[in-house]
DNA sequence: ATGGTACTTATGTAGTACATAATATTTAAT
DNA sequence: ATTAAATATTATGTACTACATAAGTACCAT
């Protein structure tokens, strides 16, 4: 047709409801102020006013930040402003079931990405303490008989490493994953036998004993070979 | 109204507002029914009063899942599942400006162990156009005067590495965090002169054109050493 | 001061009414 | 009869009001 290239200059209609633009304001307002936890912020019915909509409005976008952690509000004391929760969101998104299933192969990308990457900050922040948890699972996997007992010590003795690198944020995105993992894992075993890479966990431990930091990410690399095969 | 209950039996209380449970019934609504993205949802009315709530509050639930691209709603065909955006959440809450100062930290080093394992990926899907984009920006650097121009370069090229990586979520990923790097970089500088790394960019380069995807990661750690120092 | 009482205030919830836009239905016109 | 226009229908979006509830505040009595 002629008129197809015109048609490129036709931006998708903003169509933004009230609340999608007060929203977007309050956050906007929050940022440039740069208020500080614990500020408080105009009550709601302040709001409504100051933006010319209805209280109603005002409360569907305070709900949203409400729920990603930006704020909290208690019954008279009005809202204040809270350390934001960077995780929350993901959290109530990424269930496994409604995820499409290229974005699920991509998180469980983003996980080898990471534990291969992981070693600096382990090897930075690692006690014996840790390394004392880690033998033990390496030798609870040993004599594991089942299936599922040594399922659970390979999980365990991954999210070990996530707690040694001594990062919440990375260690509470590495649960939220979970479940991701657990969803590409089984359809991965269905595709062919999960071979295990050359390196076992019993390695890892000795690199990581050792002081060494140099090897661990190809060590990581080699644990985790079966799954880069499926790239 | 009677006695004074034992004080013992207290517990944190919940709390939790209707439009919290509301939130939270309509989620596992979802996943349990394992609801497919086009679907159509009850109407506001229709889960009012099925919860025996008004529709204010089932409005309010709605919003939040709306925001985070779980639903979308159209005046009169109702509202439909779609595919939620993992990262629309997270889109407003990585502010540096309202990050807690530990937070940002961690998500910095969240991206240096990013770029160590982002390896693998880079490997399995870099073509020759990703190759020559390096390669003028490395030129491009080599040539810069101003400091401005070195950052931008210093941004292109590793944004261009996450492209390369072929991973729309890792990607986007990058993108959000990248004001909380540039926040931590400016601080970094005062700190004390970023010396480069011993590894170049061109060095990564050179890497990256051989077949030897076993020299990435610790040619990566040293490029990003001198960050890695801050831990 | 201490403790209680009543008052005030801001959020939370309910309910009604209407605007708006998209669909479905009916009517009109060629 | 098929198409086009007008109309009715319906579900979301917005506004407004009213009241419940909890958490401060002030005031009072002992």
């Amino acid at each position: 047709m002629k008129g197809d290239q015109d048609l490129y200059t036709l931006q998708p209609i903003a169509s933004l409801t009230m609340a999608d633009q007060v929203e977007a304001q309050l956050h906007e307002y929050i940022i440039k102020r740069a208020i500080r936890p614990g500020d408080a912020i105009p009550k709601e019915q302040e709001l409504a006013d100051a933006l010319g909509v209805s209280r109603n409005v005002v409360r569907e976008a305070l709900s949203r930040l409400r729920m990603l952690g930006l704020i909290d509000s208690k019954k008279k004391r009005g809202m204040i402003l809270t350390r934001p929760d960077v995780m929350k969101g993901l959290e109530r998104i990424l269930h496994p079931a409604i995820l499409d299933e290229q974005v699920r192969k991509q998180l469980f990308e983003l996980r080898l990405v990471l534990e291969v990457g992981l070693g600096d900050l382990i090897f930075a922040r690692k006690t014996e303490v840790h390394l004392k948890k880690l033998d033990a699972i390496v030798e609870r996997e040993r004599k594991a008989t089942t299936q599922i007992e040594k399922i659970r010590c390979e999980l365990d003795f991954h999210s070990t490493l996530y707690e040694m690198a001594g990062n919440d944020t990375l260690k509470r995105f590495q649960t939220i994953l979970l479940p991701v993992f657990e969803y590409v894992v089984e359809y991965e075993s269905k595709l062919q036998h999960t071979s295990v890479g050359s390196v076992t966990h019993a390695d890892l431990v000795k690199i990581l004993y050792s002081n060494n930091a140099e090897e661990f990410p190809n060590a990581m690399r080699k644990h985790l070979s079966p799954h880069f095969q499926h790239l």
